[in-house]
DNA sequence: AATGAACTGAACTGTTTGGTTCAGTTGCAG
DNA sequence: CTGCAACTGAACCAAACAGTTCAGTTCATT
């Protein structure tokens, strides 16, 4: 995407010191982003402060130190740390709901739901959507627009992908599912099991492939017996005794 | 419990300016916990403080305002803001497994996993474990002794208690769980669908009793599905239909 | 070569922070 | 009455805080 020069980067007045071809990438990222190279530094080292050390613990001065930029410009581009925290989150949540709309389920209802909670299990345990998932439940009390920004790209989003799917299945004669959006939700919630909260709460930092496949599989498990038909529990019992063994599609 | 002086208090000194009855009654008070007084009130106020701002947004200065004790006394007590914050978490999280212990759940199966669930939703919808969940989230990858603290106090609290109604539940003839680890995480995260979310993030304040009884029906209809004989679905399908009108139990 | 906008670094404001110190007050046990 | 430990309030510290100001630099555009 764009340059990374690394914490501070080189002072403008080296740039002619440079090697050509280091040159000319910097010249393609700034005619891309022509006024936005230095905000983009801001915002991306901002992130990295409010991420780690929550709105109060994060300061200005170690944001612009790890930027490479001076306050002024900082307090040129936004009010004050308030409006610079919202427009993290706000930037945080958009490329998470980015994220959920671009996946597409359009395999066959047991394919859907395996791909499905694989990408949720894998996403939910990511280092970033820990952080982001931190940091917005830490805020949302003092900063409901935080709550509510992350609410919306996470539970929404996701409430929307899986209804389609549901739909779809139902049509297939796959799924009985008198509420959608409740079943989403708690599809959502089973793939929380267990390593989320282990994770979320630092009594253990990652979880391993097989650790996933057990929880998609348990998940699934108890979803298609509560939702699937006669019929697809049958056919799903296979699908998912296959898994949890070595299976990696991710 | 303790005598709730409001913010600040009468100082000592004004003591004997006060009614017989107030007086009598903080003797008492006294009587009863001759050393800790002061200690009680530094505790609940710092744990106010702490649960609505925070580690780094909490101020000691607040702290001793509200407590209506000096500085110098709070650093008698604690060597510095981070052991007055860990005691705090270690007290909120006894407290909050004292709460999980004493729940019985010796009922049938099918009583006793109606009468969990509606625990573990009211406790999951409550001000004060939301704040505390809120607290321990935030400050977990800070101090990791915090999540792991709130992480026991929780999550392997419930998993024994409801490991035992599994047991009984299976000796009924009503219940086949493999793990029942596994299976008391899927209760336990099931009950949190929904509303739980939307509550930390702020999207709403409080759920009603409907809504309550709607979590426990969609939990407990989803996980005997899964782990109920055919004899106890059939059984627990009424109770369910019971639920979800008008019941209030709780 | 001149213009103007973006940016800098560093000094500076006024406030707040966590933490210390201390002379003096209080209430209670001997 | 005395001695003692708990506690007070207020002053104090150095560091950190958010935010401002400004003279001067950089650099693309004309």
């Amino acid at each position: 995407m764009d340059i990374n020069l690394g914490p501070e980067g080189p002072a403008p007045t080296m740039l002619e010191h440079l090697p050509k071809s280091v040159l000319n990438a910097l010249d393609e990222a700034r005619s891309r982003k022509p006024s936005g190279r230095k905000e983009t530094q801001l915002l991306d080292a901002a992130e990295a402060i409010f991420l780690s050390h929550g709105y109060a613990g994060a300061s200005v001065d170690d944001i612009v130190l790890k930027a490479g930029i001076s306050k002024a410009t900082l307090y040129k581009y936004f009010k004050d740390k308030e409006s610079l925290f919202g427009a993290i989150i706000d930037r945080l949540c958009m490329e998470q709901r980015r994220k959920f709309d671009a996946i597409t389920l359009n395999a066959a209802t047991g394919d859907g739901l395996i791909a499905g909670c694989k990408m949720a299990v894998t996403f939910v345990a990511s280092p970033l959507a820990q952080k982001v998932f931190r940091t917005c439940v830490a805020e949302a009390e003092r900063f409901p627009h935080v709550g509510h920004a992350f609410y919306v790209s996470a539970a929404v989003a996701m409430t929307e992908q899986l209804t389609g799917l549901f739909e779809r299945g139902e049509a297939a004669g796959d799924l009985v599912i008198p509420d959608k959006a409740l079943a989403a939700n708690q599809l959502w919630q089973l793939c929380r099991t267990i390593y989320f909260y282990e994770i979320i709460f630092k009594v253990r930092d990652t979880m391993s492939q097989n650790e996933r496949d057990l929880v998609v599989k348990s998940t699934l498990e108890m979803f298609v017996a509560r939702y699937g038909t006669e019929t697809f529990k049958a056919q799903m019992t296979e699908k998912l005794d296959a898994l949890g063994v070595c299976v990696t599609v991710s």
